[in-house]
DNA sequence: ACTGGAACTCAATATTTGTTAGACCCCCGG
DNA sequence: CCGGGGGTCTAACAAATATTGAGTTCCAGT
């Protein structure tokens, strides 16, 4: 199988790929897996040797804590097109575990193939190391929105950044999106009970910012949720550039 | 002025080095700053020339909210050795300025020399995006910790998280460390108010997990202060690898 | 249609964290 | 020697969030 399109667009949405860059991301063998909701797509440990994107469905990073109570934190979600645990061939592994959230479909590449580029292609390496700085600006805003955020605009945060990522690589539109998440694995996210996650959703209904049910959400008020939320889409560096 | 030491250490304790890699390394000039409590080494913004790394002291990475409350998140703190705004090499820009947290120095080095290692060494251009990566690696935990330790855990997996990179580079021994930061700056990083911060500096001192005067600190009980926050150095990455 | 389970919803109560206000302490300039 | 400012520390009270437990809805399987 050929590298499908949906990376070359998260790329070309950001760089001008020449025919070079093109034909070497073309000429990348993959293997297409499907997963259902709560697969491990990636299990946690060393030595990876291959690295995968998200080709329908959406992804989390799920970080299992040590100890009886067995805590759970996802450190991400990632959108069709995102180049998942791409660190995982500059590291020595990952820490974490990938799942599928949702039903969900990845496609593998192999770390030689990337070692080949790295060689050879050093404008492909730069998007390639590019698309690893956005995760981790995705990351620190993550951050900023959890340490400044009240529950309620923490999740409107949320919300505004997936349906963000999702309409660049065209999942979405009109102001509805989907969001196979339960209520619970929000909570693992935001890091919040379940319940108060539940306040939290009924809050953004009260408001009349959003309707959501069950992963359904069609947002009524995007300036009111971008306002409550402080949501500015900067650090997605969406912006068309030489790299 | 050549490049200094501090950084080829962070790699070579990760993975061996060829004497071109660091023939190359050594030839990079850079221009070195110094810099006073709360400067701004690097203002936010677009369109960045160079990215700095730190040589003695420490930086922080801020983000101020808009809005009138006028809030301040740290989403990073970095040690000497450290290329603090490596990614705006491949990022249109930082969203966050870097500020000095106590006196420190930084080594300001230029986006063309970065370009031309990327088309030449290959080798050399995987260790640097590692070094982002790890980066990120950081990020990911300061969101599992802020999501499921509470502010006493907290401060200590901070503490033990920045003695543990102070000792990978030297900087640090014998259980004892500076940390130039105000209660009000550790507010900052770990997201409560300095008076909880002040609560939670008092209840390590009070199981006797540390010594802590002014901005010196001496960990009493390395054992204690880990399990309380169960800090894993796993996702420092400290291993020697081929990468 | 029944049934069981899982998710969602809600209220009462407990815990954690924020806010306000002030005391103390140390350093430094007058 | 005195006085002010900033940082640290503390207490009392307010707000946000967690926990528990129970009711409700929805859906898959029988």
């Amino acid at each position: 199988m050929a590298l499908t399109e949906y990376f070359v667009r998260y790329l070309q949405r950001r760089d001008t790929l020449t025919d070079d860059d093109l034909a070497r991301l073309r000429s990348v063998p993959t293997e297409i897996r499907s997963f259902q909701p709560g697969d491990e797509i990636v299990p946690a440990g060393p030595n990876k040797t291959r690295s995968c994107l998200i080709l329908k469905g959406m992804a989390g990073r799920l970080h299992l804590l040590p100890g009886r109570s067995a805590q759970r934190v996802i450190t991400a979600l990632h959108v069709p097109g995102d180049f998942v645990d791409l660190h995982a061939f500059v590291l020595h592994g990952i820490e974490h575990s990938v799942v599928a959230v949702g039903p969900a479909e990845a496609e593998f590449i192999g770390h030689d193939e990337l070692t080949e580029i790295t060689e050879n292609y050093p404008h492909l390496t730069r998007l390639l190391w590019m698309s690893t700085a956005i995760d981790a600006a995705i990351h620190r805003q993550w951050l900023v929105a959890a340490n400044a955020l009240r529950s309620s605009a923490h999740l409107a945060h949320l919300v505004c950044e997936i349906y963000t990522r999702l309409m660049a690589v065209g999942a979405a539109r009109d102001y509805r999106l989907t969001l196979p998440l339960l209520q619970r694995e929000l909570a693992d996210i935001l890091g919040y009970s379940s319940i108060h996650i539940n306040r939290a959703v009924r809050d953004l209904r009260d408001r009349e910012l959003l309707r959501w049910t069950g992963t359904d959400i069609e947002i009524i008020d995007w300036p009111g949720l971008v306002r409550l939320a402080r949501f500015d889409p900067e650090y997605l560096d969406l912006e068309r550039r030489r790299r």
